[in-house]
DNA sequence: TCAATCACG
DNA sequence: ACGTACGTGATTGAG
């Protein structure tokens, strides 16, 4: 049997507001927002549901006039208006039921009581349902029925009232409740009844003859004062008989199917709450997850590979012992669907159980848990969604563990630092790892819907999911590193730093720590007198700016700048890199895929994204970078796809025009803004075009490009509207994105990566200068990096349908490295230069230069 | 743990 | 009257 709860929602918020409301201070909000009725009302609501456990809800509210009650203008007049501070609250409330998974009802010009009478009737005619009303009215007790009883509200609790205890209260059937009325009245719905007739006496009539009319019929048998009452008020009765019968015919056109409960939206909830403030109801929102979690099934350790039954796809969750999945030991996998509640010990998922290949798996962090069960020969296939990758691409902040996405989501996980803190780790982890594989496998497909509200999904589809698995390859397979060329370099560094070191002691006349910014400025600024300190939070600033300013000033800057170079080099790339190598002489970075806020990758342990190349002393250390045997590095990199995808973008003519003619743009720029034929341009003139174009890509301001070029504000000024002039287009774009990003509070990329700017509503002027910035660059990096990734996933495609040998290993965000075999460097050459030309049609064409060498140095 | 610095695109 | 370019990560010294 199905049971619908029809709740009285009008009802609800009137008696909670009037509960609470004394001489007008009731319960608000900090913002002053009138929040009395709507805590009871939530309170009433959470009662309900946790009391009836239902699967078949529906709120009803007034709307308007009231249709079977039109012809009497009376009939209203008696109400109060209804207070503003009331009013205030009752969209809020419907907003709260509707993110409950609450249905309501309001149809115009009909009450929430003829919504009720008509659903009561519906289940009154269907056989396979039953209902209860929730509401302090008694006008709703004449809706009772077989199959429908009350839940009548009281101050305190409520009184049920059906069929049974309704007569042993009143005597007579509950649908005589309106011949009641009609003698009796009701002053607060001002349904007038007969004068002088009050419950008892009407009651009395009605045990006898059941219905006013046949009181009528037979008013000869009533004697006296009581038959002259009747008489007077006899068109009154019938009228208010009328007035008080529920309308069952209301045109609703449901079924029960639309006012079943919904999954709430915990999300919303925990907002609307928050707006609220109603913090005692978050708590027991977060209360009630974590008890969710905790009623869990029993979890099975499993102890035996034949013991795993699993039927249908699953959330699996791998939990190891340390952060770099290259080098890290798996404890073990936490496995849940609806009907199993795995932990599968490290020991069990070595002898490579099938559920891993072949049933649905979903995922959070994918990219980590093939990569790390590969390095473990561990087999896993048809894994078909991973919620962290859905969750970057959603905006949500992410944390890199779970347990911080899961909380916002109200479950309570244990974070993976604690985790390593603990020391019964043993005893704790498969209940963790199998948490964390509900929530999975529990909020799937809430991200999933998501991911196609907010128009992400091809991205997803497309873009990162598949671009997980090539990312993985590529962390998997690593690069060659030469230990002996750090170790002979290192050396070398060595010696001239300790030079440095001595010489800049004698110069400076004292032996001090070059390496700390406080000592170094102390040194320069005050022993040695030096005028150009520029003051920051610790002190002077020493960066390289401000050195190479003054190095007139003395002979040692010099030596300081080649001190901090030398440094930089032999601690990040001399001895870090030589840590990062494994025992198979390779190195294997960790691109995070699910960080930057432009739709970049980065690297990590180590970041193979910044190995020096600026300078010669740094950028021999490329040289210890090294192919396979057999092969060489080749880079293939983006020639402007920034300023390219700028051009398609703006749809600016003059800037595609430039490109189609293979101009360079830097070259074209500078005799765009000093007015002189390309043949004429200086090198300082290119260099000053050069850092307009970044400018322009970065969000310009004039002060900041004339911080950049060591010019004054006015003069980068002219420079940019000189360049805004070349580029009409251009002008406008930035105009049409900035707009776009305060009206939506969002800029979005090609391919729709969308990124969330909150500084654009920041009171502060400065950040909100600082969004409009991000909302500038974000949409060309972030195409930039939409491509190259698509770019990757059809490059390693082609590798594999070709069975190549040669290997994709790294990505420098317009760069792409691969470990080519000899044999194989023609069609190396050839799908890379295809691939990554096409993978996407522009207003501009996309090129790439390619080279090779016998290491990372020379393949340039 | 944070700020400063500097490596890259 | 304000004070900056966009996006990253690793190392160091100082609190």
């Amino acid at each position: 049997m199905n049971k619908v709860i029809l709740i009285d929602g009008n009802n609800l918020l009137f008696r909670s507001y009037y509960a609470t409301a004394y001489n007008g201070n009731f319960m608000k909000n900090s913002k002053n927002f009138p929040t009395n009725a709507l805590f009871g009302f939530v309170n009433m609501m959470n009662k309900i549901i946790s009391e009836e456990q239902p699967i078949y809800v529906v709120v009803a509210f007034d709307k308007g006039k009231t249709f079977r009650h039109e012809k009497y203008d009376w009939y209203k007049q008696g109400r109060i208006e209804t207070p503003t501070e009331l009013k205030q609250q009752f969209p809020v409330a419907k907003q709260i039921l509707t993110n409950m998974g609450i249905k309501y009802l309001e149809i115009d010009n009909y009450e929430a009581d003829d919504i009720i009478g008509t659903i009561a009737k519906m289940v009154d005619e269907n056989d396979n349902f039953i209902g209860t009303i929730v509401s302090s009215d008694k006008d709703l007790l004449q809706l009772i029925s077989s199959d429908v009883d009350v839940k009548l509200l009281k101050q305190k609790d409520y009184i049920r009232m059906n069929e049974n205890t309704f007569f042993e209260t009143y005597g007579i059937k509950p649908i005589r409740m309106i011949d009641l009325k009609a003698l009796e009245g009701d002053p607060s719905d001002n349904i007038p009844g007969v004068k002088g007739v009050g419950e008892k006496t009407a009651l009395t009539l009605l045990k006898e003859y059941d219905t006013i009319e046949n009181i009528y019929d037979n008013i000869d048998n009533i004697k006296g004062k009581l038959k002259e009452k009747l008489v007077n008020d006899k068109d009154m009765a019938f009228t208010s008989k009328e007035i008080a019968t529920i309308y069952k015919e209301v045109p609703l056109n449901i079924t029960f199917d639309d006012i079943k409960l919904q999954k709430e939206n915990s999300d919303e909830l925990f907002k609307i709450y928050d707006e609220l403030e109603f913090y005692s109801f978050i708590k027991k929102m977060k209360d009630t997850k974590k008890e969710e979690l905790n009623s869990n099934k029993e979890i099975i350790i499993v102890r035996d590979i034949n013991e795993i039954e699993i039927n249908d796809s699953c959330a699996i969750y791998l939990e190891l012992d340390g952060e770099n999945y290259h080098t890290a030991n798996i404890y073990g996998m936490g496995v849940y669907n609806d009907n199993v509640s795995y932990y599968i010990p490290y020991e069990i998922l070595k002898q490579n159980p099938k559920f891993l290949t072949d049933n649905i798996k979903y995922t959070y962090d994918l990219k980590k848990v093939i990569t790390s069960l590969r390095w473990h020969q561990i087999e896993i296939k048809n894994v078909t969604f991973d919620t962290m990758i859905a969750a970057y691409l959603l905006n949500y902040n992410i944390k890199d563990d779970i347990s911080y996405l899961a909380s916002i989501k109200g479950y309570d996980i244990e974070f993976y630092d604690n985790i390593k803190k603990n020391k019964n780790i043993k005893e704790d982890i498969a209940k963790i790892c199998v948490d964390k594989a509900r929530f999975i496998y529990e909020t799937k497909s809430e991200f999933y819907d998501a991911l196609v509200k907010e128009e992400v999904l091809s991205l997803y589809n497309d873009i990162e999911f598949p671009l997980a698995f090539v990312l993985s390859d590529m962390e998997y397979t690593g690069i060659h590193v030469d230990k002996d060329v750090l170790e002979k370099m290192g050396e070398q560094i060595k010696t001239s730093i300790d030079n440095l070191e001595n010489q800049i002691y004698e110069m400076c006349g004292l032996e001090f720590n070059i390496s700390s910014p406080k000592q170094l400025g102390e040194v320069l600024f005050e022993k040695l007198g030096l005028k150009g300190g520029k003051k920051i939070k610790s002190g002077y600033s020493t960066n390289v700016n401000v050195l190479t300013k003054i190095k007139d000033q003395h002979p040692v800057i010099d030596l300081i700048l080649e001190y901090r170079t030398l440094t930089k080099i032999y601690s990040t790339y001399i001895e870090g890199l030589k840590h990062s190598i494994l025992d198979d002489g390779k190195i294997h970075t960790i691109y995070t895929q699910t960080l930057t806020r432009t739709g970049r990758l980065s690297s990590i342990e180590p970041n193979l994204q910044n190995i020096p190349i600026r300078y010669e002393e740094g950028r021999l250390i490329r040289k210890a970078f090294v192919p396979s045997e057999n092969s060489v590095l080749v880079s293939s990199d983006y020639s402007q796809i920034e300023l390219r995808i700028l051009a398609h973008m703006s749809n600016s003519h003059n800037l595609i025009e430039a490109f189609n003619q293979g101009l360079d743009i830097h070259t074209k720029t500078a005799s765009d803004i000093f007015g002189v034929p390309m043949s004429e341009v200086t090198k300082n003139m290119r260099r000053t075009a050069k850092a307009v174009n970044f400018g322009i890509i970065y969000g310009i301001s004039s002060f900041g490009l004339s911080e950049n070029l060591d010019i004054n504000p006015k003069e980068a000024s002219e420079f940019i509207n000189k360049y805004l002039d070349t580029f009409p287009g251009v002008k406008e774009y930035m105009n049409n994105v900035k707009a776009f990003a305060y009206d939506n509070g969002y800029v979005k990329t090609l391919f729709n990566r969308k990124r969330v700017i909150d500084e654009l509503n920041n009171t502060n002027y400065m950040i909100r200068q600082q969004g409009e910035r991000i909302a500038l660059n974000t949409p060309i990096q972030g195409t930039s990096a939409d491509i190259i990734k698509k770019a990757m996933i059809n490059v390693f495609n082609e590798f594999n349908k070709n069975e190549l040998k040669s290997k994709m290993i790294l990505q420098v965000h317009d760069e792409l490295i691969i470990d080519c075999r000899l044999d194989e460097k023609g069609l190396v050459y050839k799908i890379i230069k295809e691939q990554m030309e096409n993978v996407c049609d522009l207003n501009v064409p996309l090129e790439v230069e390619i080279d090779s060498g016998i290491n990372w140095y020379d393949a340039k």
